[in-house]
This record gives C-alpha cells, structure tokens and sequence, in this order.
DNA sequence: GGTACCTGGAC
DNA sequence: TGTCCAGGTAC
C-alpha cells in the first residue's frame, strides 16, 4: 500500500480500523479485512489494491482537454438539436475502463519514441466537420515541420490539403485532410479528415502522428497498443517502425526497389506522354493522384523518357493579385484558335516576349513574378512566397528517374537507367532562376469546342534538368543497372 | 462541372 | 531553343 501518497479516502479507512482495533480488541489487520468485507471484498488486499486501482484511474489523463473553440465562430450556425449535441459533449465522462485503455495506449507510444499530439473529436465538431487545431497539436505539428498556422492566411484561399490516414491494425485507409483559418475573427486554426466520422466516436482519444509528411491518426480508445507495437505483422507495428526510419534508409529502400524494377523493360501501362511516371509509380505500389505531397513516403519521383525539361510543380497565379481573374480569362484574352479548340499552350519567361506577346517581370522589391502583354496589360501575378512555398513542399526530397522508352512486340516499354536523388531545395534560389529565365512556365489553357469547357493542366514550372543543381545543393546520381 | 493539381510529352 | 501539347484525379 502507498504509504506517503495515501489518499484521504485511505486514510480514513485506517483511522476507521484503528478505531474499530480498540473497540472490539482485534488487531489493525483483522479490523481492515472486517471493513473491506463490508466493502465486498475478500480482505483489505483485495480492497486497498481496488482503491489504488480506482483513484489511479480518476486522475485526468495526460491529454489535452476536450475543445469546442469553434462553437463560438460566428460562421458555425446551431439549431436545436445542435445544442442537445453540445450538452452532450460537455457533459460526457470517460468511463475508469476507457481511460486506462487509453493510458497504456499513451504509455506504448511513449516508449516507441514517436512525437505525438492528442485530439478529443466531439459529437458537435464531427456534425459540423469540425476540428479546432489545438495549441498541443500546433506545436506537434511544428515540431515535426508538418504545418505551421501561424504563417498561414485566414480563409478558404490559404487552405491547406493533405493526405492522412486513419491507421488500424489491418489496414490504412486513405484520406485527406485540411489545414484552415477561418475568416471568422482571429482565425482560429482548425482541421479536418475526410471520413473521421467513421474511424472515431465522440469522446474517443485520437493520436496523431506525423510518418513522412502525413498525419496518420490512431484511435487510442480502441486499440491495444502495448500488445499491436509487438506484433510485427500488424500495420500499426509498422507504421512506427517507418518512423522510426531515418531519412536515408527510405531512400536506400527506394534505390532498392529502383535497381529491382531496372532489371528488365516495364511494359506502358498507360498510353501517351504521362505513362513512364504512371508505370513507375504503379510498379513501386503508389496509386495515381493528384496530391501537392511527395509520392513514395515523403520522397517525391519524378520519371521521363531522357527528355531535357522537368516540371517542377502546377500553380495558378494568386488571383486575387492579378488583373486576370481566372484561367478562363487569361485564354479569352491571349489565346488563340487551333482546329476546333481555342487554345493558349505557350511557354512564358522572362528572356524574352513569346508568340503569343506574353512575357514574365520579376519584381524584386515585392517579391512576385508577373506576366505582362505586349499591349502593355498585366496578366497575373505569383508571389514568391507561394512559389517558394510550392517547391518545398514538393521537392524537399526527390528521385528524378531517367528511362528509355523501347518497343517491344510493337509495345512501349520502359528501361529505367540512372536516379538522380536531390534534398532540400535552396528556397532562395528560386525567384532568381525564374528571374534569369532558367525557371520558366508553361501556359496549359483550353477552351473545347466541342463541350466549350475549358481545361487548365497548369501552369507549370519547369527547369532543365542540367540546371538542377542550381536549385539543388550536390545532386547524386545512381546507376539503376 | 469547373478548377487546380498530378503525371508527363514532340518537333 | 521555343512552340505547343498529352492523359489523368480530387474536390
């Protein structure tokens, strides 16, 4: 028995024994186990380790208070039963049995040694798809270089979208999450996963973990982790065991894989221009997306057939900078008819004016690219920090694969040859290699006319890929064969 | 259904 | 080199 912590309630009971000791002559011993049987217990063994058992479960748990910010946006609107929803969470109570689930779950992840943050979902936040990024779970957030609210804007504009996953002992589903500031008052952070409603119960503990660059959740409420982290078939057992990867090992795995799939052509598995990524990414597991993340656990690949030009990423100018509106604009006003289509498909730099009049400005007091017209008109405008942004986001790892394309039997294979790895692009080299026209961008604007819709592949960013170690510190490049 | 991304080209 | 272009998905 706890004797320097002993609780009141401990206390009390012993002063009742001694009591009950010189009354009736029994020893302290006899007198406890009298009171423990009128308690139902067998003896004061049984009842003492109860007690301690019980008073250990009421402690509050280590994690972070439930929380209902946004409640008080003025951009959440409540009815009726809303508010019965609302009573309900503030008066919900975890059961002594589901905290101490969630204690040992607590105690596993510790031990694993991953960074972790906690979330309370609530019948309220998961009506409204709702979640406030607590002040806990935006310090984790910084801490692993996930996410940082403090430099993000307020608003559907600024809203960040990553892929995340709900992670169970079987298997992973795939979702998505976003990372806002609503314009409401000061902004303040929330989040969401598509589909939480049905990985979690209000009242559950949800782990976050960042494994590379997604957030993956793990209903502590549920799970066992103490016995799921020993069993090393189970997915969660390797979720932790990829983070526990250092960076190197991940692409050395990757390498690996490359070399493997290097050993013979890979046949097309998808017609035209974009197979080679297609068939590379299939083959190493990775489905087609149209994510802004990394593709193969944090590293993105990129694949050509040994062409000169690499795309470095897709992004609309900030429309709410620029004299053109939307893409649709900027074709109505510089594009041009080609067979049934009317199209604007150029390249856009700023070494000199394309066929189409249009050229790039870099204004280097504010910070941003724009794209003027020869008629003297402004177009659009990127900020450097959105280019900056966009590039570490998706470069901060990256394999560029090169392969050749062979036909065989009359089908396209690919015979994959070197894999140049880069890291940590040099965020500040950026504007300056647009502003010297090494960086260009192309227009992808389309407008059927068979449909009238209009399509925008763009725009993209591109570099020569002799060019990147201008925006890359010390490219290795590895033999595949 | 429109927009914004993804994956990439040829001449 | 510049001019112009391709098949896809998520929301």
């Amino acid at each position: 028995m706890p004797k320097k912590s002993e609780s009141r309630y401990i206390k009390n009971i012993k002063s009742a024994a001694k009591k009950l000791k010189s009354e009736r002559g029994i020893t302290q011993t006899q007198a406890l186990d009298k009171i423990s049987q009128d308690h139902g217990f067998e003896n004061w063994r049984a009842f003492g380790a109860h007690i301690v058992d019980s008073e250990q479960a009421n402690k509050p748990l280590p994690v972070p208070q439930l929380s209902l910010e946004f409640v008080n946006d003025p951009d959440v609107e409540f009815d009726e039963s809303d508010f019965d929803d609302l009573e309900e969470d503030e008066n919900r109570e975890i059961s002594t049995q589901a905290k101490e689930i969630v204690l040992s779950n607590l105690r596993a992840l510790a031990k694993a040694g991953v960074e972790f943050s906690i979330f309370e979902p609530t019948a309220t936040g998961l009506k409204k798809s709702i979640l406030d990024a607590t002040q806990p779970v935006r310090t984790h957030f910084e801490l692993e270089g996930f996410h940082n609210y403090e430099f993000q804007g307020q608003g559907p504009d600024h809203k960040v979208m990553k892929v995340a996953y709900f992670a169970n002992n079987d298997d992973f589903k795939k979702t998505t999450m976003s990372l806002y500031r609503p314009n409401t008052k000061k902004g303040d952070p929330r989040m969401w996963f598509r589909g939480l409603g049905e990985f979690v119960t209000a009242g559950d503990q949800i782990a976050i973990v960042i494994v590379d660059g997604s957030a993956c959740l793990i209903n502590l409420s549920v799970h066992d982790l103490k016995k799921d982290l020993d069993d090393h078939t189970s997915r969660l057992c390797e979720l932790i065991n990829q983070y526990n990867k250092k960076e190197n090992e991940v692409f050395d795995e990757l390498l690996e894989k490359l070399k493997e799939l290097a050993k013979s052509p890979l046949e097309n598995l998808r017609k035209g221009d974009t197979g080679v990524g297609f068939t590379v990414e299939t083959r190493l597991g990775i489905e087609a997306n149209s994510s802004k993340a990394p593709d193969y656990h944090g590293i993105e690949i990129k694949s050509g057939r040994s062409q000169t030009r690499t795309t470095l990423f897709a992004q609309v100018p900030d429309w709410t900078l620029s004299s053109c509106k939307k893409s649709a604009e900027i074709l109505d006003k510089y594009g041009y008819a080609r067979d049934d289509d009317f199209k604007l498909y150029c390249t856009v730099s700023t070494t000199r004016e394309n066929t189409q009049g249009l050229r790039f400005i870099y204004d280097q007091s504010n910070d941003q690219v724009i794209e003027v017209h020869s008629s003297g008109e402004d177009v659009a405008v990127w900020t450097g920090k959105q280019l900056r942004e966009r590039l570490k986001e998706k470069h901060s790892e990256t394999v560029w694969i090169q392969a050749e394309s062979v036909e065989i039997n009359g089908v396209e294979h690919f015979q994959l040859l070197t894999a140049i790895h880069t890291k940590a692009p040099i965020l500040s080299q950026l504007m300056p290699l647009i502003h010297a026209g090494i960086i260009t961008m192309d227009h992808l604007i389309k407008r059927s006319g068979k449909t009238g819709r209009v399509s925008e592949k763009g725009p993209l960013f591109k570099i020569n890929k002799k060019d990147l170690d201008l925006l890359f510190p010390e490219p290795v490049s590895y033999s595949l064969k």
